[in-house]
DNA sequence: GTCTATACGAAGATAGAC
DNA sequence: GTCTATCTTCGTATAGAC
C-alpha cells in the first residue's frame, strides 16, 4: 500500500516509482514524463512497470497525483497546526516559496499539472479534483471557528486558488515575488476582515 | 504581423496556426499539442510549417503564449472599462466562466499551459511570464486611483493568481464553483477593504 | 517479479521537387 | 510557399524467457 509520505529508501519498487512520477510532473508536466524518465529516477527495474501498473502510463499518474495531493495535505494539516489563520497560511505558503527556491523555479505543483490534462488522462484530473476538494475541506474547517460556515468554504477555496496560482506566476517569473504579494492579502485578509461569530450558525 | 485578435477567417496561414496552437494549448497542454494536431485544426499547409517557424516547434508554441497574453489582456482591458475595480474583477472572472461552460471544462489558460512546461521550452515559459506581468500592471493601474500604489500592486497580483487558480480547480472539479467562490471573495475586498486615499503617494 | 527483445505508432525535423 | 517523402528518435505497450 502507498504510505502517506513515501521514503524513498526503504520504500518498495512500486512506491519509488510513484514518488518519482510526482518529482518530474511537478518539473515537467505529465505528457513529458516518460516511463523511461521514471525508470531511471526512481531505479526501479525496467521490467516491473505493467507488473505494478497493468493500465500502464494512466494509472501511475492517477497514483502520483494522488500521492502528490495527499502529501501536499500533509504540509496543509502541519501549517494548519496553529489556531492563527493567519499564521497557518503563511506556512503554507512558505513550504511553496521554499520549494521553489530549492529546485530554482523548476519544480511546480504535481497536482495542478495533472488537473491541465487534456481528456486522455481523465483520471489524472478526477484525482486532481479530488485533491484541490481536500484542501479546500481542510482550509475551511479551520476557519469555521472564526466566521460563518459559508464564508469559511468561499475563503478557503480564494486561499487555495490564489497560492495555486501564485505558484504558477513564481515559476513562469522565476521570482517568490507573486507568493509573497499573496501571503501578504491573504494574511491582511485572515487577519483583519473577520468578524467574530457564535461558534454555531443557523442553517 | 501577428494581430491583436486573430480572425480565423482572414488571418494568414501562419496566423491561424498560432491560434489553433493557443486553442489546442489550452485543452491539452503544450507537450500533447502535435504540429499534426495543428495542421489539421488550422486547415493550413503542412509545408508550410517550418516555412513560417524555422525553429520549428518552440517557436510556434512561444508565438501563440504571446498572441494568448494578448488576448486575454484585451479581454481584462475591456472588464476594467468600469471604474469600479470590484465590478471590473466580476467581468473578468465572468469571461473564464463562461469559457469553461461552453467548452465542458474542456479549455483552460493557455498561458498557465505554457508557464507549467519544463526547461524543454525555456521561451515559452518566459512569455509566460511576461502575460503574467502584463495582466498584474494593467489590474494594478486601475487600482491605483483607490489605495496605494503598494497595496495596488499586491492585490492585482492575488486577482490574478486566485483567478487562474480557480479556473484551474474548476476544470478539475468540472464545476464553476471555484471561479465563483473567488469572485465573491474578491468582489468583497475590492468593495469594502480600499481605504479612500489621496491621488498621489509619497514614495 | 524482473528481464530482454520487440512491435507499433507518432513525434519533430529535413531534403528536394514543384 | 507548399508539397511529398523520409530520417531518426522516442513513446507506450506486449511477449515470452528466467
Amino acid at each position: 500500500m502507498t504510505a502517506v509520505i513515501i521514503n524513498r529508501m526503504t520504500a518498495s519498487a512500486r512506491d519509488r516509482m510513484i514518488l518519482s512520477a510526482a518529482v518530474l510532473m511537478r518539473q515537467q508536466g505529465v505528457e513529458a514524463t516518460s516511463f523511461s524518465d521514471v525508470i531511471e529516477h526512481s531505479g526501479a527495474p525496467r521490467g516491473s512497470i505493467y507488473h505494478h501498473f497493468p493500465n500502464g502510463k494512466a494509472q501511475l499518474i492517477e497514483a502520483a497525483t494522488r500521492y502528490a495531493g495527499e502529501f501536499t495535505a500533509a504540509g496543509l494539516i502541519a501549517a494548519l497546526r496553529t489556531d492563527k489563520p493567519a499564521d497557518a497560511v503563511d506556512a503554507f505558503a512558505a513550504q511553496w516559496t521554499s520549494m521553489l527556491e530549492q529546485s530554482n523555479f523548476d519544480a511546480g505543483c504535481p497536482v495542478v499539472a495533472a488537473a491541465l490534462e487534456g481528456e486522455r488522462t481523465p483520471g489524472a484530473r478526477a484525482a486532481a479534483g479530488d485533491a484541490f476538494g481536500r484542501w479546500q475541506h481542510l482550509v475551511a474547517r479551520a476557519l469555521e471557528p472564526h466566521t460563518t460556515r459559508w464564508r469559511a468554504r468561499t475563503l478557503a477555496t480564494l486561499v487555495i486558488a490564489s497560492i495555486e496560482g501564485a505558484v504558477i506566476m513564481a515559476r513562469a517569473q522565476r521570482s517568490t515575488v507573486p507568493l509573497e504579494e499573496v501571503a501578504n492579502e491573504l494574511r491582511r485578509i485572515l487577519r483583519g476582515d473577520l468578524p467574530p461569530q457564535p461558534a454555531s450558525q443557523p442553517q
